[in-house]
RNA sequence: GGCCCGUUGGUCAAGCGGCUAAGACACCGGCCUCUCACGCCGGUAACGCGAGUUCGAUUCUCGCACGGGUCACCA
């Protein structure tokens, strides 16, 4: 059986699309599931659109993402260059092949008289199409007008009449009437081939054997098929497939800030967790297990799993399957993530951070919700005395004052040196005991008046521990001060 | 508008003529617990509509509706 080959061919515009890295993933699956080559081309033809350093964004991106690849433009292969731009002398020669062989034509006709039929058209309310002018000119008349140096593009001849059948792995049989295809321009004035053209000659040329792309291309796949058989090529296996939504009605968008995979990053998330997630969109593993790494997904993805449906994003999901990735983080490198966010609102240098780290890694979904949860750290906020009622906890903020009066003694009666989570712990159970009430009589209290708020990564004692004892007592001094007002 | 594609809970989705129509996320309830989470247990919730084919349609066919894509010297 041929090797398998599959490309990833984005178009360097500076920014990763969450459904192009998608696209890359499923291609260097399939590679990768059949030791295959996975090769990445830059498709940079078109020259108004490009952006300086976005083949680096490419790069890395998917680099970061695992997925590197064999054969590109920096480590070079046989089938290079792996740049479009780069190429550029080699696609005219085939479409005058096609010419030669009576599948393509010359076209003469300029923009203006293109303008006054597209107008036409218009006018009688017919939808436009390409009138077939030039696809009748005899040799003598192309010859002449090439000898005078007129401008001119290529066209690809379609037949008149008849069906064209593409067949699409996922979508199966696609036929067409002939009359909807326009005679398509292969090379343009300017001598660059079309997208369309220069797509199937590369992928031809490079040995390609699957083709991954979006949906939207699948309409002006029929096309590709006729292509292939004027050059008379084995048309590689075309795998469509279909959007990823930010809603039943929009595609994800650069506009809205969350359609790139460098937007993820910023909102905190982990590539792992990124990686899994969109390999989920539009498509679905055989049991039922769905968190799966790199080498995981390239034994379990299979094509047959697809979508024939649009995706809609689901950030919610996302930030699950994330949790999940930052529980399964080592310690160290958690803090090694958290570290800087957990910074951002944690300014003092007495405090244990991996201490914070263990206590707040169970509870991360995302690394940008960090530096909320923990700003009670360095200044405990402004807060009501109504949190001190807690009707679980049997408290209200009667009891609530008796309990941090109670709790002073104790806390100061431990040494410096002796604060540490367990003596602090030790010594309110026995106050507890003492006094024999529910444990959330003395702890929601106490919790409470040294963060201020409902919820705190850890309990009271792990709290205290962490901002020493000044700051603790001077904490619950504010409380009980809180609590005597009114 | 022409052509192409699609339509299972709020979301991702399994299903490929006969099922009490999976699972995950979200949501709700419970347990655990020095808070909230985590974790564990349980629950609510779906086949767009109408005709066929068939003993039997979520599954096959047709129509309709809705959604998407595409109709460039852009990729």
């Amino acid at each position: 059986m041929k090797k398998v080959r599959t490309r990833f061919a984005p178009s360097p515009t500076g920014y990763m699309h969450i459904g192009n890295l998608r696209t890359a993933l499923f291609t260097y699956l399939i590679a990768k599931q059949n030791d295959g080559d996975f090769i990445l081309r830059i498709e940079d033809t078109d020259r108004e659109r490009y952006v300086e350093g976005a083949v680096d964004v490419i790069y890395k991106t998917l680099k970061q993402c695992g997925l590197q690849w064999d054969e590109g433009p920096d480590i070079g292969g046989p089938v290079g260059p792996y740049v479009q731009s780069e190429r550029m002398g080699m696609f005219k020669k085939y479409a005058v092949d096609l010419v030669d062989k009576g599948e393509a034509y010359y076209c003469f006709c300029d923009k203006e008289r293109l303008d006054t039929l597209k107008a036409q058209c218009e006018a009688e309310g017919r939808t436009y199409s390409y009138d077939r002018h030039c696809r009748c000119l005899s040799c003598e008349e192309v010859k002449a007008k090439l000898d005078a140096g007129t401008p001119y593009v290529i066209r690809q001849k379609i037949p008149t009449e008849g069906q064209v059948t593409f067949h699409d792995e996922l979508y199966g049989d696609i036929t067409v009437d002939c009359t909807e295809l326009e005679d398509q321009i292969l090379i343009k004035t300017d001598g660059m081939p079309t997208y369309n053209f220069a797509n199937v000659v590369d992928d031809h040329l490079m040995g390609i054997t699957h083709v991954v792309r979006g949906n939207e291309y699948l309409a002006s796949a029929p096309k590709y098929n006729l292509l292939y058989k004027a050059f008379g090529w084995e048309v590689p296996t075309y795998i469509h497939v279909e959007h990823i939504m930010k809603d039943k009605q929009h595609k994800l968008s650069k506009r809205d800030g969350d359609a790139s995979f460098e937007d993820l990053m910023n909102k905190g998330y982990l590539t792992e967790a990124v990686v899994n997630y969109i390999a989920l969109l539009g498509w679905a593993p055989k049991g039922e297990e769905e968190i799966f790494t790199l080498d995981e997904l390239i034994k379990e993805f299979d094509i047959h799993g697809l979508s024939k449906s649009p995706a809609i994003f689901d950030p919610l999901k996302l930030t699950a399957i994330n949790a999940k990735y930052i529980k399964k983080l080592t310690p160290e490198k958690y803090m090694e993530y958290a570290t800087p966010y957990i910074r951002q609102s944690v300014k003092r240098e007495d405090i244990d951070i991996s201490r914070i780290c263990s206590l707040l890694q169970d509870r991360t979904e995302v690394f940008t919700d960090i530096p909320e949860k923990v700003d009670f750290f360095d200044k405990l906020p402004e807060y009501g005395k109504e949190l001190y009622v807690h009707k679980k906890m049997k408290t209200n903020e009667e009891n609530s004052l008796e309990a941090l009066e109670s709790i002073v003694p104790v806390l100061q009666g431990i040494d410096d040196k002796d604060w540490n989570e367990e003596t602090i712990h030790d010594k309110l159970f026995e106050l507890i005991a003492q006094k024999g009430v529910k444990n959330g009589v003395i702890m929601w209290p106490l919790r409470v008046a040294v963060s201020g708020k409902m919820s705190t990564p850890g309990g009271a004692v792990e709290i205290a521990a962490l901002i020493g004892k000044a700051d603790t007592l001077e904490r619950v001094a504010k409380g009980i001060e809180l609590l005597k007002n009114n």
